[in-house]
DNA sequence: TGTACATCAGTGAACGCGCGTTCACTGATGTAC
DNA sequence: TGTACATCAGTGAACGCGCGTTCACTGATGTAC
């Protein structure tokens, strides 16, 4: 990484740790530099304005839950082939993660923004909207590959399931922060896996793969 | 109401609106005394400062939400005997409410200001994690006089999926404003009354009431 | 290997504007006697 | 019923400070020939 990437995760990191606690719109250039130890000319080289702060935010924020929730649900894959314990392995693996870290989750930065709209531009805006929508893609990808292979109990929309791990997981870290409890994420990813488990319970098998039937 | 009252209310009206799709540190003293046709020291005679204008927006918005869920799960103890069926109704009941208003929720100042918490003092920080308690509690209740009815097909702590509720119910506000589609909140709504059902899905009564043997 | 030039990663000063808060004051309404 | 006083619901002007953005400039490193 050359100096000037350097500089530029260490405004990002200070940045979003500034806007999770306070709210993006008075988070200001001024006291991002003075931690990061540069001028404001030296900001204004890495961010033509403000806006783009939040598109930078945002993209990195975007990038680094991917790969948890690839790492999390393809070690769940390395350890089954069945498709729904894959879905309850993983979210017992995730609610695990989340439970490792010391101070909670800190915080959902598509949340917060989401709370904040009308302070960025159509672009910014349609980002919110385009990584919620790829997490429910994600989820509902996992849910529709369990549906193939049981059938539940009762019926299920898998984008409305999959828009419930969302929810659940964006909802539990502000209970989490608003109760001063962080052990409230790890406890609700269970509580949706119970959830999952529930709809299959003693579902039956529609395509029986050697791996599965054995399990 | 007094005519200043009236101008209070005016006030909490448009700061609420505004700090729900901007945040509270960006959401100025002058935009809010020209929406109200007021002056700068007709808002400080209301509020003596800006924090003091944020207790306001808290206090209210949590009795209304208060009188809501009373409402709702009032109407369901009318309707049944049964701790089970109330609870079920009482979610059906929200989510036909939820439902019913055209934009949608209009976002949950709770969730905001926890993210916004280094804005606030002690006071309205301590305000917002006892409003939280106060609903966790509310569903608590209600859980609990369902499992002293019922025994579940798993073990269930009554916090915890109280908690699930208020989960829930703060994250589908976030994915309905993020992905512009006001009816996630009353699907989410269905999806944690499925989860409940499932929970009790021909469990044994307990104790035994006339009304809900008939039912 | 030396030299010219380009790019990178910033510096420093200035700008105009809007912010929250304070202060002394005021007309209309309510209350006590 | 009249009068004095208190309270209510504000007005108007001023304050100092921090904000985001622009501009002309610069030293260090990289690249072409």
């Amino acid at each position: 990484m050359r100096k000037g990437n350097e500089t530029r995760e260490k405004i990002l990191d200070i940045a979003e740790a500034a806007v999770l606690s306070k709210g993006f719109g008075v988070t200001s250039i001024e006291e991002l530099i003075a931690e990061a130890g540069i001028t404001k000319s030296g900001f204004f080289y890495h961010f033509r304005d403000k806006n783009e702060l939040a598109k930078g935010l945002l993209v990195r924020y975007a990038e680094q839950n991917d790969r948890l929730l690839e790492q999390v649900f393809g070690r769940a894959a390395e350890l089954t082939d069945d498709p729904l314990q894959r879905l309850l392995i993983g979210l017992n693996l995730f609610a695990e993660v989340m439970g490792g870290l010391p101070d909670g989750h800190p915080g959902c930065l598509v949340a917060t923004m989401t709370y904040q709209d009308r302070l960025f531009d159509r672009d910014v805006r349609a980002m919110v909207t385009e990584t919620v929508t790829g997490w429910n893609g994600f989820f509902t990808d996992l849910i529709e590959a369990a549906l193939a292979a049981y059938s539940p109990r009762e019926a299920v929309d898998a984008e409305s399931l999959a828009r419930t791990i969302c929810c659940v997981i964006d909802g539990s870290i502000i209970m989490a922060k608003a109760l001063g409890r962080p052990g409230v994420l790890p406890e609700q990813l269970l509580m949706i896996r119970q959830h999952v488990k529930l709809l299959f319970a003693g579902a039956v098998l529609r395509v029986v793969s050697p791996e599965a039937a054995a399990a």
